[in-house]
RNA sequence: GCCCCCAUCGUCUAGUGGCCUAGGACGUCGCCCUUUCACGGCGGUAACACGGGUUCGAAUCCCGUUGGGGGUACCA
């Protein structure tokens, strides 16, 4: 499905420095499973590093040992996988700036740190925030305001009097005066004005690195040119462009990438989608059903879309017509229905053997398949597929509707027997097993001709009548794949039996 | 409190000053097709938050208000 898109005009920083490739950047902490928002953003840096021709950088933010764990991280790779988003550095594939986990660079931002301190870019600061918070009460200030840059030039006997109490020192990096301002991919032009940010902190008092160091530090030593991220990381912006200058001047990197801010992925009602949320569980959403081309097509649409009316693509429509400048800087609610209707597109447009293949983990899931099915358990869920393609959204659908053909203790929805499995129903059913039983070959058309001639013509029922009973009795729901296929394919034995097990309960209710 | 971001149908969106009595999709309602469920077809419902400007003309530009969200850590 792939097609010739009028493409949108390039802003102009992208076609003013042809010179200047594009690296884009993945970079999640590896806590917890994968969440839907963290994946939107991973697509759009991806779909952007590949509409240009560019390097996609995955590094694995793990410096708070705390809260990282290995299975997360395996997760995160494997999310990767399942969504079809390749790296050209990272993980597994390696590449030039290695290592791209932070928990093994930690060398690297010791001497980072050394150097900017060296040069003037970090001060000591022994405030706390006690202290902070005093200094502002006594010179009639609102006691909320943040750091107020005490220790650029502390009084020596205030520093004298903190190291003697055996208090560490953090290191901050000194922001430029002025206002502080960039143009945003997404937003446009965005301003914070002089003194509205505070001097933050780089080194904990332990020596330890912050985010705020490590994560542009590596973005300078790994070449990033442009940073689409959360918008919750907006705030930020600031004092990491102000970083970039310092590590610029002391040669690490080439100055600031340029910065998207990508707005939030919503939960119900106004609050971001929160990590409790199974709705926010990406593999939740895969377990149930979602097959990758689905996700990624109604992820791409939480803040994207192609300018014409057409919601159904595949990931190479989304890289050729993928446009920064085209992302809303709004808020998007993930909308299940939605995403179930656009995912329910794209199995249809699955081959049906790829459909049928595809399917064989869900049926596994339901036990309705072994963990090795034969050849012949293949077969027949190849035959099988085709009934369910059509009727499925979720591939759990698709499981569910053909749980009859295999399971081995079938039984009859309860409530459909309540409803349809009545005394009325005896008749039908006792019809029904004598055409079957007496047809020579077993196959669909044959088996319409048997019950039509049967029920509707004999017996002088309406279709709906007589399919309903004979539907719940064998395939044990109101609710199944067509009729007669799903007969002929179930074979005429076990048909015949689930027939009479169906009749015995009509009689009894 | 202070700083920043955001604002079109219930939801996702189209829309970059006239093509808009605002288009599409999901949802929802009704009808058709039909052995169930889907698919498909037809039709209905439903929005430019509010107030000021600018302009011959504003959903589109500017200002304000209101509402929502984020940040304000030795978390990421």
């Amino acid at each position: 499905m792939d097609s010739t898109l009028a493409s949108p005009a390039p802003h102009p920083t992208l076609t003013t420095t042809p010179s200047r490739p594009v690296v884009a950047r993945f970079c999640p902490s590896p806590t917890g499973t994968p969440h839907v928002g963290m994946a939107r953003t991973a697509l759009f840096n991806w779909a952007f590093a590949r509409h240009h021709g560019g390097t996609l950088v995955f590094r694995i933010e793990d410096t708070d040992a705390a809260r990282n764990t290995e299975e997360s991280y395996a997760a995160l790779i494997e999310a990767m996988r399942w969504l079809g988003m390749d790296w050209d550095e990272g993980p597994l594939v390696g590449g030039p700036n290695g290592p791209y986990r932070q928990s093994e660079r930690a060398g690297i931002y010791r001497d980072v740190a050394a150097r900017l301190f060296a040069a003037g870019h970090l001060y000591e600061s022994y405030s706390t925030g006690d202290e902070v918070t005093a200094r502002h009460l006594a010179a009639g200030r609102d006691p909320k305001l943040g750091y107020d840059n005490y220790d650029r030039d502390a009084p020596l006997e205030f520093v004298k009097a903190a190291i003697d109490t055996g208090r560490p020192a953090v290191l901050r990096l000194r922001m430029p005066d002025g206002d502080h301002t960039w143009t945003d991919l997404v937003r446009g032009p965005i301003t914070f004005p002089a003194g509205s940010v505070p001097d933050p902190v780089m080194v904990r008092g332990s020596g330890e690195p912050l985010y705020t160091l490590v994560n542009p530090v590596d973005d300078a030593l790994m070449g990033i040119t442009h940073v689409l991220r959360g918008e919750d990381l907006l705030p930020s912006t600031p004092r990491q462009i102000a970083l970039y200058a310092a590590l610029s001047d002391i040669g690490v990197g080439t100055g600031s990438p340029e910065f998207g801010h990508l707005p939030f992925v919503m939960g119900q009602g106004n609050k971001k989608l929160s990590k409790r949320d199974p709705e926010s569980s990406l593999f939740h959403h895969r377990d149930a059903g979602f097959i990758r081309e689905g996700m990624v097509n109604y992820l791409a649409l939480l803040g994207f879309s192609l300018g014409d009316d057409r919601e159904v693509f595949s990931p190479s429509d989304l890289v050729a017509a993928f446009d920064i400048h085209r992302v809303l800087p709004n808020p998007a609610r993930f909308d299940l229905k939605k995403a179930e209707s656009i995912n329910a597109a794209h199995i249809r447009l699955l081959e049906a053997d790829d459909f049928a293949e595809r399917l064989v983990p869900y049926l596994q899931a339901t036990g309705a398949l072994p963990a090795e099915p034969s050849a012949a358990d293949l077969e027949r869920v190849a035959l099988a597929a085709p009934l369910v393609q059509e009727r499925s959204n979720l591939m759990v659908d698709a499981a569910t509707m053909l749980d009859f053909l295999f399971t081995r203790d079938f039984a009859v929805v309860p409530a459909a027997a309540a409803k349809t499995l009545t005394a009325a129903a005896v008749p039908v059913l006792e019809a029904a097993i004598t055409a079957l039983a007496a047809m020579s070959e077993f196959e669909p058309a044959g088996i319409e001709t048997a019950l039509r001639t049967a029920l509707i013509d004999t017996l002088q029922l309406k279709p709906r009548v007589a399919f309903a009973a004979v539907r719940v009795a064998v395939t044990g729901s109101t609710v199944s794949p067509p009729l007669y296929e799903s007969l002929a394919l179930l074979g005429r034995d076990i048909t015949l039996e689930r027939l009479g097990a169906g009749l015995a309960l009509a009689q009894t209710s």
